[in-house]
DNA sequence: TTGTCCCAGGTTGTATGACAGCTTTTTCCA
DNA sequence: TGGAAAAAGCTGTCATACAACCTGGGACAA
C-alpha cells in the first residue's frame, strides 16, 4: 500500500501545496502511473488532497464532506438510529454553543439574527425546504463561532443525514404556531448567544433539542 | 464521477453484501475497468467498502480509520491545536461516560478493572508505552459502553492523534506519585461507571480532562 | 505600458490490453 | 463421501495511448 501522507509529511506540505504530478511520483516512488494515481484519489476520497482535471493535486484544508459520506453511509446500513444521531448532536451543541456565547464574533451574531429572520419569513411564505436551509446553517454558524474547526467540521457533517429527518419534525409540528414556537426557541439561543451569556444559551440550546426530540418520538421516530 | 454509493442504495446492499466485479460494473455503467475501479478504491478509502486482492468488494461497516486519518492530517497541517482537540475530546467523553454509568454491561466492568490494573502494573514496571495502550483502550471501552457506535467510532478517532502527544503528559507528570495519581483518577471513572452513578462518573472524568489540560498547560503545550 | 487573446506544453481523465497472484468454485479421484 | 487438484474468476499492477483540461508565457493590440 503506498501512503502518499508520508510524503506530505516528509515534504512538510502545507494546506495548498501542490505535489508532483503522477507521473513524477510514479517515477519517484518506482512505481506505475496507475498505482501513484490510486494512492492519489484514495487520499481525494478523504479530502486530504483536493484534485483536478488538469491541474496538479493540492493539500486540501479540513471539510466536513468525508464524515458527512461516512455518517449517511453508517445510517443508511441501519448501524445508527435517529436517536443516536440526535444524541451526539446535542452533545457536540452544547458545548459549540456555549463556546460561541464566549467567542462570536459581530459578524456571526449578525449572521445569526438573519437566520432567524429569515426563517420567519420563509414560515410565513410556508416554504419548509427555506426553513431547513437556514435551520441547518443557523447550527453551522454556532459551530464556526465556536472557534474550534473540528467542531466545525463535525456540525456540518450532520448536515446530509439532518436533511434526510428535518422533514419528518416539520410535518410533526403540524400547526403554525407550533412552527413559529420552533423559530422562537432559535431565537432565544441566538439572542442569548448574542449577549454572551454561555448559561442561557446552552439552556436554550438544551431545551431546543429536548423540544425536537419529543417531537420526533411522538412521531414514531427511533 | 461516478457514484458507487447510488448502486448500494439501489440494490439495498447491507453491511457485508459483495458488490459486482470491477469488469461487472464496468460494463453495466458504459464504462471502463479503469474508471469502476477508481471508484470502487475512493469508497474503500472511505471504509464504505471493504476491497481485497482476488475477493470481491463488500460493503462495510463503520470503522474509526476514516476520521483518525482525518483528524490526523488537519492536525498536522496546523489547523488544529492539541487544545481544541482535547475540547472536543472531553466534550464527547462526558456524555459518553455518562450514558456508559446507565447502560454498562457485566462484561464492560470486568474490562474496566482489568485495564485499570494493567496500568498500574505498567507504572510499577514504569513501562510508558503499556500504560499509554491501556489509558486509550479504556477510553475506548467507555464509549463502546455508551451503546451509541458513532460514539465509539468518534473516541475511537481520536487514537492515533492521542497517541502521538500522549508522551509529553506522561514526561510532564515526573513523579510516580504524579503517575500513580493518574491511575487513581481513572480508578474513580472506572468506580463511577461500575456503580452505575452517572453523575459521580461525569465528575470523575472531568477531573481526569481538566488535570491533563493543566498538565499540558503546564507543559507548554498550546 | 498594459491588458487581452491564444497557443504550446504539462497534467489529469479515460480506455484498452496484458499478465501475475490470490480466492472461490468446480471437478474428479481415492 | 471427503478431500485434493484443477479451473475459473477476480483483483493488483503495468504499459501505452489519446482526449480533455489547465496554466503560464508570448504575441499582439490598445
Amino acid at each position: 500500500m503506498v501512503d502518499i501522507r508520508n510524503l506530505i509529511r516528509d515534504n512538510r506540505l502545507r494546506v495548498g501545496d501542490v505535489l508532483p504530478s503522477e507521473n513524477a511520483l510514479a517515477a519517484q516512488l518506482g512505481i506505475s502511473r496507475t498505482v501513484a494515481r490510486e494512492a492519489l484519489r484514495g487520499l481525494a476520497a478523504l479530502r486530504i488532497l483536493e484534485v483536478g482535471s488538469g491541474r496538479r493535486a493540492r493539500v486540501a484544508g479540513a471539510t466536513s464532506e468525508t464524515l458527512s459520506a461516512i455518517l449517511d453511509h453508517t445510517a443508511y446500513t441501519r448501524q445508527l438510529s435517529v436517536v443516536q444521531i440526535q444524541d451526539v448532536r446535542r452533545t457536540l451543541e452544547m458545548r459549540t454553543v456555549s463556546l460561541a456565547a464566549l467567542h462570536r464574533s459581530a459578524e456571526e451574531a449578525q449572521a445569526l439574527l438573519q437566520t432567524i429572520e429569515g426563517m420567519m419569513e420563509a414560515v410565513q411564505r410556508d416554504n419548509p425546504h427555506s426553513v431547513m436551509d437556514l435551520d441547518i446553517r443557523f447550527h453551522e454558524i454556532i459551530a464556526r463561532a465556536s472557534g474550534n474547526p473540528l467542531y466545525s467540521v463535525l456540525v456540518d457533517s450532520f448536515r446530509v443525514i439532518t436533511r434526510q429527518t428535518w422533514h419528518i419534525g416539520w410535518r410533526a409540528r403540524g400547526s403554525h404556531e407550533s412552527r413559529v414556537e420552533n423559530i422562537k426557541c432559535h431565537e432565544r439561543i441566538a439572542t442569548a448567544v448574542i449577549e454572551q451569556d454561555a448559561a442561557r444559551a446552552e439552556a436554550a440550546m438544551a431545551e431546543h433539542f429536548d423540544s425536537s426530540f419529543m417531537v420526533l418520538m411522538r412521531a414514531g421516530v427511533s
